[in-house]
DNA sequence: CAAGCGAATACAATCGATATTTCGTCCCGA
DNA sequence: TCGGGACGAAATATCGATTGTATTCGCTTG
């Protein structure tokens, strides 16, 4: 089953790859994984030298993901890391649930075999990887089957279109989850919550299931959030074009 | 107010404006305007010598115009205009008026004096501008306004991803209008249509204005829909690689 | 004699180094 | 103190070199 996405949003490498596609790859992990301070100026210079390849591959690398959001760009100036704030990511996560909603809705009205099928293999992984690595790191095997495992609830909403944005948004959530060090181990069981979308699901209880999924997702967002806001208290001044690390 | 667009996709190009988003600007209106054959192979060397640029801003144009859906791009072997087909065609309308339903609902549910008076604007340019000019051709005044129009509507829907989504989707819908060669001046009021549903959603009338908009969406691409299979009749082989006139 | 496989060739995308342009900043003069 | 011009850093563009892919031609084999 190839994975040949309408929008240009594919959760994986792909194994033929240009040197373009590499640095879109490691730029874009760095940039969601929160590597990168938000609002920062992203130099092409620097691009280069990190990631060991030429102007031209980079810049383009570049491009893509100011496409995607997770770059601002601006013509004659470069690029910059998206900045971040408690408005946008409220205005994120409340996109999300719209978009999330409706393509769960129209996945169960429309669920096969195959779908109910995707979901329980997705659970089923994912209940049997750790959360979080030893030293307290988020676990990049988790994130990867976590990302597929609410990939394949909406799978069936046969619309790709909805599918790239829901995973678009997922993206820039996972990017705030990262930058707000969110998720230190609280007390949430999030692999209960992950089993009761699911049952539901797979039940056909389609407003349960939403229930439960904008739960989960509401909540991801407010914890981002708090830490969020403490992040932002230090120092109430806005700092730009800070280099990147 | 100034217009810095959360996803990249703004409506009309900058000022200032470097050599490759001349190219973008371009080419994107070329693929609207569905002037490559879709499924055709877009040689770089090709848009060099056709819009006299370089081979890297020529590049970087394609691979944001990738990202938007309207190039495909396979590592090492180039780009191509995104192919249509009529079963691509229900999917993006569904797609579409199931994100428009929403982001009109939210936008009467948080209009404000200033959303009405945009609208009340949009309509009256629309309503004074030529669909088609002389030739039968589309007027591109008017087509620049429609998008105002429709753009006006779920500006209040206060989610910029949400207004980015639907941009996306709504340029997508203009490409297959403009591919099948649909609306030639069929018996359709557009103008009482657009006056129905700006009236509906002036008054509040949440429920009404979804329905006169989707009803909007749904009859636009249904012509465009039969333009398209009357198109692919007479010959039902697929070609692919057939260079750009 | 036809079909299939393989290597060589041609074409095009990709890359890196260099040149050019632009923008931001600092300094000087009014 | 404010406006204008020059300097420097950095993005952008061009060009030539490289790499990778598709095609074609010729040979082998059934």
């Amino acid at each position: 089953m190839t994975d040949t996405s309408l929008s240009d949003a594919p959760s994986s490498p792909p194994a033929r790859s240009t040197l373009a596609s590499t640095v879109y790859w490691q730029l874009r992990d760095d940039l969601l994984h929160g590597a990168l301070e938000p609002n920062s100026k992203v130099r092409v210079e620097w691009a280069v030298a990190h990631y060991g390849a030429g102007a031209s591959p980079v810049r383009e690398a570049m491009n893509r993901l100011a496409s995607e959001g997770l770059l601002e760009r601006h013509d004659q100036r470069g690029f910059f890391v998206m900045p971040v704030s408690a408005d946008e990511l409220m205005e994120l996560t409340r996109t999300r649930c719209w978009l999330e909603e409706k393509a769960l809705r129209e996945s169960i009205a429309n669920r096969t075999r195959r779908w109910e099928e995707e979901i329980v293999v997705a659970l089923h992984w994912l209940s049997r990887t750790q959360r979080y690595l030893a030293a307290g790191q988020a676990n990049p095997e988790w994130e990867r089957l976590h990302r597929v495992f609410h990939g394949a609830l909406i799978a069936a909403c046969r619309s790709r279109w909805l599918i790239g944005f829901c995973e678009q948004l997922a993206d820039q959530a996972r990017r705030y989850r990262h930058i707000a060090r969110a998720g230190g181990r609280s007390d949430r069981d999030e692999l209960a919550e992950h089993r009761d979308i699911a049952t539901k699901a797979l039940e056909g209880d389609a407003d349960g299931a939403v229930d439960a999924l904008l739960r989960h997702y509401r909540l991801t967002s407010e914890l981002s959030l708090q830490a969020l806001r403490s992040r932002e208290m230090p120092d109430a001044r806005p700092r730009r074009n800070r280099g990147p690390a």
